[in-house]
DNA sequence: AAAATATTGTTACGATTTTCACATTAAAGA
DNA sequence: TCTTTAATGTGAAAATCGTAACAATATTTT
């Protein structure tokens, strides 16, 4: 079963159902949908059909409804909580993000090895390595940010596979090694670039 | 033909080709890098052989030649120069990060409409948008990264594109508008955490 | 020098993903 | 009420992607 890549565009779905729902509307096509999300409109059905997500003939979705619907499926009746390793430039850029409050998501600590960033009194308090576990514990986090320098990555994944976390998202463009009940996502910054720089030189006259 | 995956693939390969090389190792074999990079050897093969990369018959491959070989496909064999536009949290980021120095990219200037961020005597001197179109020009730099408040992305990327930008790397979960020989890729944060959360709760135990 | 071995390169196969075609059906119009 | 229309839902075809099998061939061993 597809487990991956129309997960994923169900998520932007979600995001652009959002934005239409601020602007008023009621109802969706496919057709629109897809032109938002960049897709065709039997993309769309095929991905809300294998996820049974049914509208009507001729009347298209309801913009409320089926974002009921995908909120179930991901769970956004409550807030999701993260934790986030690593308060350097990466890791503040995470905790001032705007976007995820509506997508649900709270980063609940950070931590750092650094000790002029230990603070509790703040909306996101700062702890020391040390108290990974035991915070971890206390709040029942599942899932991790880790923005720690290249060379600190794995050891950081490590601990944190001890003390239970689930769920990782690195900015480091090493692969992690990890047991396979864990799930890492990277997000490689550099990758990404190299990569637009050599669509931009190849790929459109292909 | 295959355009993407293994692109992205065969980048991983330099990268971790790099620190090979930095421990000394003079070849490598499909399982080697392959075990590294998360993917079976033959993978490794294939993706060479799309490339036209060959390899030793028994002997594997030549470290140094294969990362000319990368390099040349890359065009790594001068700097590849980039702007950025937004100098905020995670613009800041971007001009720290230090990884960009042995892919061969570098940020050449940067932009924002905060006029105390302008500096001309810095090693990335950040510009007024007003003078986008003449520093892109004198730079001749076709490729940007675009980190600025998601409202404002579709317009700055008009701007851009105006002034003959090709290649656009957006950290807004916004669908960028633009025409078709222009490539944007996006890196949207709170996508891939929604995703790795809904991994941890689902995938595992499929 | 011949045999054994280790590794590449490639072809064929299988799985997944996307696109296409069209049957189905609710709504609107005549 | 009947016909037309505009959408959905899905099975089949096509394209893409990854895996496996194996032939080809350098290197090492005997």
């Amino acid at each position: 079963m597809a487990i991956n890549k129309n997960v994923s565009r169900l998520l932007r779905y979600r995001s652009l159902l959002l934005k239409m729902q601020d602007l008023g509307f009621e109802t969706i096509y496919s057709y629109n949908l897809g032109k938002e999300a960049g897709v065709s409109p039997e993309q769309v059905r095929k991905d809300f059909s294998q996820f049974g997500i049914k509208g009507k003939k001729k009347g298209g979705y309801n913009v409320i409804e089926l974002l009921f619907t995908i909120n179930n499926i991901f769970r956004k009746d409550e807030l999701q909580n993260v934790i986030l390793v690593g308060q350097g430039n990466i890791g503040n850029a995470m905790l001032q993000y705007r976007g995820f409050k509506n997508r649900m998501i709270k980063i609940v600590a950070s931590f750092d090895i650094d000790p002029s960033k230990y603070r509790k009194k703040c909306p996101v308090p700062c702890y020391p390595m040390e108290e990974l576990g035991s915070v971890v514990a206390d709040l029942g986090v599942k899932t991790a940010i880790v923005a720690v320098p290249d060379r600190a990555v794995q050891e950081v994944c490590n601990q944190l596979i001890e003390v239970g976390i689930l769920g990782i998202l690195s900015f480091a463009p090493t692969i992690i090694k990890a047991p396979p009940h864990i799930t890492i996502n990277n997000i490689s910054i550099s990758h990404e670039l190299e990569l637009l720089i050599y669509q931009t030189q190849h790929v459109k006259g292909d």
